[in-house]
DNA sequence: GATGTTTTTTACCATTTGGTAAATGGGTAC
DNA sequence: GTACCCATTTACCAAATGGTAAAAAACATC
């Protein structure tokens, strides 16, 4: 809970008053790898702090293989927001990668905090906003590379990723089938 | 301008006397083929409003060539957010990628316009966070698809930019060579 | 209309990647 | 420990893609 407040912190103060009105709506749970926190076609009505755990973001094809669209890490905020604040059908699951430590905050909870509390909207805008742009530079990052190059990319960039959830979600993530990404990892160790 | 005023009404109405102040600030300008608005490594100090024409977002890799990361056409705010707003350099370069015509809104300006018009600051945020969701969606539309399928896609969704924008633009979009483009025309074609 | 420039197509072959299937390895439950 | 399950690796071959280069087409200029 405490980081969650950081993280708060991050973008805006949250003074006592503030953060007891609205810890008063969190609720902190385990969830397993594997796990799914919205399932693709329902509208979010939560939105996460990872605690602990990387958990990703997923489209299932038509041919019924699931894609990796983003992995989201402790610290940081999840909510597939055009469903969240549109209410609409998401067109993406969330899951556990591993297994993690979340907290929700439901949208009903949050509307009657942002009466309370005036600066909460920007602050969660801002939240959402960098968000976004994360998840844009973090695509555009791969682009124009070959599939070598994306996963030694993505080794510098999240080398704990890596280590932490299964090879084929990185695949997926990287653009690739998991025996690809396999015989890339063998060969970069000749 | 009237698409420029239309455009802003679709987010929140715009009375006369506010769009007055705002206009007063804008400029016009055609922009050629190949023309840059904005270099990769410059702060992005306008925002801009495409009337008519297409952009395109680009990225230089190490050897030289130029990505484009997305298409921006008419009737959409085209901006480099991060650069923007934190200036800080850009890491693209947005260039025209046909003959085009757009209205640019220099930032300083904007921000004496907030101090006037109290709800600009939440318009222009929803301007550009709809701008960065209909970026990610574009991105993971063609994720877990081949080349034949992301062209394919991108004749469905964008068949007028097929039409005007040089198919080595396109072919980089896709993530592949214009020759590939090419020889996956020629193959649907049969 | 002829010239030169740029864009697009085509062709060739080397390399990369995908698909299928089997073997290996690591972990868990009993 | 043994049996089982799942993730990962490996192997094989087919298919897709990249790199280089040249030809064809489209476009602009004069």
């Amino acid at each position: 809970m405490e980081a969650f407040r950081h993280f708060l912190e991050s973008f805006h103060p949250v003074p006592a008053e503030d953060w007891q009105l609205l810890s008063a709506g969190l609720s902190v749970s385990p969830v397993k790898e594997g796990a799914v926190l919205l399932r693709e076609g329902k509208i979010a009505r939560e939105l996460y702090f990872i605690c602990d755990g990387i958990l990703r973001l997923v489209k299932r094809t038509p041919e019924g293989e699931d894609i990796t669209m983003f992995f989201l890490k402790e610290n940081k905020c999840a909510v597939v927001l055009d469903s969240f604040s549109q209410e609409i059908p998401s067109q993406y699951s969330l899951e556990a990668a591993c297994d993690a430590m979340v907290i929700a905050l439901r949208k009903d909870y949050l509307l009657r905090l942002y009466e309370e509390i005036p600066y909460l909207r920007s602050l969660v805008d801002s939240i959402t906003q960098q968000g976004l742009l994360e998840k844009i530079h973090t695509r555009n990052a791969y682009m124009g590379l070959d599939a070598t190059r994306r996963y030694q990319h993505f080794l510098e960039q999240e080398p704990d990723i890596v280590a932490r959830v299964p090879l084929s979600d990185i695949a997926s993530f990287l653009g690739i089938t998991q025996q690809s990404l396999s015989r890339i990892r063998k060969n970069l160790h000749t």
